[in-house]
DNA sequence: TCGTTATGGATAGTAATACTATCATAATAA
DNA sequence: TTATTATGATAGTATTACTATCCATAACGA
């Protein structure tokens, strides 16, 4: 397997972590540490104690801790929409396209040891609990300007295309697939949560299947033409 | 047109703000400042210069700024359930229920003058921005022990167990209604904000019509049985 | 070899935040 | 009247989210 980086938005940071040791350092540790403290307990401070640097030496690296969250969001989903582009390529089918998307999207993350720094497990769950987090505040139309949610909008428009091939007439691909997007996150934040919230019951292993049984019946239900 | 009341969990607060006016002005202001700063820049400091208190007089309403806001998104929820429960009663056609149910939800809000000191307008959009991370916390288990989302657990329960009287075969009924919940918020985040992930363009005065209509396909077509 | 640049550690400092504690006083209820 | 409650006034603390400056060293190029 070979060893891969992902080119990322230039504004999402102030020097580019991904190459040098600190910076991979600071990729790896945070990833660990918001998984663990969630993003309000996580401070540089804490950080840069834990992989032995200074907060000053991190700030040469990211602006503040609400651009790191939204760099590592950015870098799961580029991850994922590499995954996607991956698993389509020779894929003529739209229907068929479209239900390896809705697994990409709502399964279970394993390790990939491309990306050797980033513990993928770990980084979906700081996606279930916080990628909200990222856009939902007043900041959002500066960010969004500066390109910051590109890889996001990208997998939904990416997503809605094949949906527009399958069902020319149907109005809302984006707004389905953006729904569908949040729904798997949330989802399992309520498995484990607020069960109440949901049918879905995640057994260990099964990569959130139920979730994904969900999702497709959802969408093709809503996009199929009914007679 | 009745003054009222809500009663809510008293975990939500330690001295209940809607009996005194010290704490109904917290309510009426911390409405209008969430709405206006977010939640981040909120603190409790600005509230209570705002209101010509102190904070440690808001500290004797609320354990801290996190619950307040949890107080807030429970009054939404239980107000949204009391207008729930008067709409649909003396309606016997399920389908027509769920169809009141849905609207509801997507609704835009207007002033409710039943309840002076709260205005619903700025609390919904506070619920658009800031209801997610009332629950997506490393705290949420304590919280959820404590009763603090019973309100929103409440309907989505009581909309599941509608589309079960239409369809008891439908496996996933709460998972849908949640997933609905949660894209009448995203939604109207994401026509003002990310427009590309969303196919709803909302006009001035049309109450969220087209966010409606999305959400009454998606339901009524994945819960109706094809043939 | 020398000079330049890049990198990051060390240290200090600041304004704001999120509280906590104590005391005084005004209103009210028994 | 007395006791209780609600609020205001004031002060203080640990932590957070930075910013600034200075120094050491490694790499790199001419």
């Amino acid at each position: 397997m070979a060893l891969l980086t992902l080119k990322l938005n230039e504004n999402l940071y102030i020097r580019d972590p991904q190459n040098t040791e600190l910076g991979q350092n600071i990729l790896e540790q945070s990833v660990k540490m918001i998984d663990q403290l969630g993003f309000e307990l996580f401070t540089f401070k804490k950080l840069a104690k834990q992989i032995g640097s200074t907060e000053a030496s991190i700030y040469r690296y990211f602006e503040n801790k609400h651009r790191l969250l939204i760099y590592l969001m950015d870098w799961y989903w580029t991850w994922l929409e590499h995954r996607i582009d991956f698993n389509i390529q020779n894929v003529m089918d739209a229907k068929e396209q479209l239900r390896i998307c809705i697994g990409l999207l709502s399964e279970q993350k394993v390790f990939d040891p491309s990306f050797a720094f980033i513990y993928e497990p770990a980084l979906q769950r700081i996606v279930i609990s916080e990628f909200d987090k990222a856009y939902l505040t007043k900041q959002v139309d500066i960010d969004n300007k500066e390109g910051l949610f590109l890889s996001y909008k990208s997998i939904c428009k990416k997503v809605a295309d094949i949906i527009s091939k399958i069902n020319s007439n149907y109005k809302h691909p984006n707004t389905l697939v953006s729904t569908v997007m949040l729904a798997c996150n949330h989802q399992v934040f309520y498995t484990q949560h607020l069960p109440s919230l949901t049918n879905v019951k995640i057994k260990a292993g099964d990569h959130y299947l139920a979730l994904r049984q969900f999702i497709e019946e959802l969408v093709f239900n809503t996009i199929t033409k009914k007679r």
